[in-house]
DNA sequence: ATGCTCTACGTAAGCGCTTGCGTGATGACG
DNA sequence: CGTCATCACGCAAGCGCTTACGTAGAGCAT
């Protein structure tokens, strides 16, 4: 009868004819042990296969090991890239991920209730998720460091791009191309909370404007929800204005994709008729030959795994604010706005 | 000088004027509490907003909680989505989920070797991930119960579709709008170890060519590196041979991305010079108008989740293997072949 | 030899919980 | 009014580790 099914540091220390304190500090690297024990129980323990209980560890040293990563949605373009850059970084670390989707505000709601993850991480990676004050109170709870990757949360660290300068770069190149009625396509949240990046992005597509003295018309300006049907609708409602634009800014890649379905439909020719561009660079914009203002959403989830990394290991970043380049990529979607009916030239 | 950073269950069980086990019956629904006292306790319990410590307890009643899912790309689409039909169906459940990426053959390794979620979790779920035989040996050290999504593993739990009845569906579907000449374009995995689906998918097309008396070419068979770049290759290989195909199958909706790209460039209008068909309904397909032969993927990811609550909660499934339907989505890429050169009719 | 410092190792006290077992109180029953 | 379940609860023994502290022996200088 009953062998323990698992064998433990105790049965270790016995076979090695040590005690457990040994085989601890052998395993653990931890000074000591003389080398010759310490290969030896190395040896043994590999060959019995053995692995220290990282819960049990963790219960007596007060501690260790692991990150949580909370995200919108595990399964969208963007915030999967991200969460692929973090793991990535993350990799070569002794940090294990424990991963957490809050999509609904049921879960939501849940998530800042219970706190799921309190008293098992060492800390928190937020993918651009925007908290609430009474959200982030109940954060502070846990006691643990937080980092946001993909926008701001007070003085904690994190990982970004500059939404103006974006929109800004999208807004330039349309005017370079030679363009002076472009329009915005802006997006709204599903959620309560807003995201910053949409009054940003419009902030940066309203200063390019104004730098290149062009006027700016209210009208061309409209929100949508987040994602390609919304990018459809707005499109059509730009279309049905009495003057239309020539050119189009798009809050992101995937609304513009619905704009360039909504143009498909109209038998709109896309760039002739009508220049649009997205930002992101996301990896189908590719396939749809988009311009578009490319922004590292990779590399930005790798940064915030560093960063977490750092947080975790010397108990803060050195450089904790960290806010990353995004350049234009010029495909087929733009091009100069066709003679306006009744010019000169 | 020192309280203690975090309250703990003997200070909760101190001011509720009770002993740790009560409060500990009382916090896990566990009977041996009046009611009385279990709503005090918890209603003290929130208000000094005290948790569990998972780890102690988990060390306590040894093991509980956590499952580890393995997936060999965070950001893919495919993994993606699967990702979000297992954490959607844990969402309800008392189960946390640890993440692990096994991309490149050093992580793979690495994974197998150390087992980082060995003692960690009740159970693995493994995403569409090929293993070897010692893999399996060294998993089963692991000593818990392993499902597997989107493929199978010996006898444990799996869910998955029936890669040769898609492919039969895809060809059967072009055999039907009056093709004879039909081409495949197979996919060879990036690793040593081979996934199931090519071989399957060839034998579904296969076997549909056959159902219909029509010959199979070898020629139109075609095998390239699974993603959108392997498909351009494929296709242009096809459009290299003397007597090139009038559609195609492709392996999957990505490779089939890839083969409208080089028909465009090869200025070949699709559907009338070529149909093209995919497998997947990958979440592009419908912006690129792809007819193509649908999986439940997301679906696949919540069937597992469910399974493997079940499994951890109950020790086994009620049906764990389980086989989710697929079926053809016409859209824009597929129609009749053009006439046959000096055709009769 | 004596005294001292190091090093390698063992002892044992926790870490924060769960749970089998024991106990007194309570109520049912004859 | 005695007898026995039953129930609510406390006691204390772990769960599998880490680590402060203690100790024996080796090495060295005196």
């Amino acid at each position: 009868m009953g062998k323990k099914p698992v064998l433990n540091m105790a049965d270790l220390a016995e076979r090695a004819g040590v005690s457990m304190a040994s085989v601890s500090r052998a395993l653990s690297g931890a000074p000591g042990v003389s080398e010759a024990t310490r290969t030896r129980i190395r040896t043994l323990a590999q060959d019995l296969s053995y692995t220290v209980s990282p819960d049990a560890a963790r219960l007596a040293r007060g501690s260790n090991g692991r990150i949580a990563v909370v995200t919108p949605d595990v399964a969208h373009w963007f915030y999967a890239s991200m969460l692929d850059g973090i793991v990535t970084a993350l990799h070569d670390s002794e940090l294990d991920v424990l991963l957490y989707e809050v999509q609904e505000e049921r879960e939501r709601r849940r998530f800042f209730d219970e706190l799921p993850a309190r008293r098992q991480v060492d800390a928190l990676v937020l993918i651009a998720l925007p908290i609430s004050d009474d959200e982030r109170s109940r954060l502070d709870l846990m006691g643990v460091p937080v980092v946001m990757a993909g926008g701001t949360l007070g003085d904690h660290p994190h990982v970004r791009i500059d939404d103006a300068a974006a929109a800004h770069q999208a807004a330039a190149h349309l005017v370079g191309v030679g363009h002076e009625r472009i329009a915005m396509i802006n997006a709204t949240g599903h959620w309560t909370l807003e995201y910053a990046a949409p009054s940003e992005r419009l902030h940066g597509f309203t200063r390019a404007l104004h730098d290149a003295a062009l006027p700016l018309d209210p009208e061309l300006v409209v929100t949508e929800r987040w994602g390609s049907g919304g990018g459809a609708e707005a499109m059509s409602r730009l279309l049905g204005l009495s003057r239309p634009p020539t050119a189009v800014v798009a809050f992101s890649d995937e609304m513009a994709f619905g704009a360039l379905r909504t143009l498909r439909r109209a038998a709109l020719r896309v760039p002739q008729d009508m220049s649009v561009v997205g930002i992101d660079d996301h990896s189908v914009a590719d396939m749809l030959d988009l311009t578009t203002v490319q922004q590292p959403v990779v590399e930005q989830g790798r940064v915030a795994g560093l960063l977490v990394r750092e947080v975790v290991e010397h108990g803060a970043a050195r450089s904790p604010y960290v806010t990353l380049p995004t350049h234009v990529v010029v495909r087929g979607t733009t091009a100069p706005p066709p003679p306006a009916p009744g010019a000169l030239g």
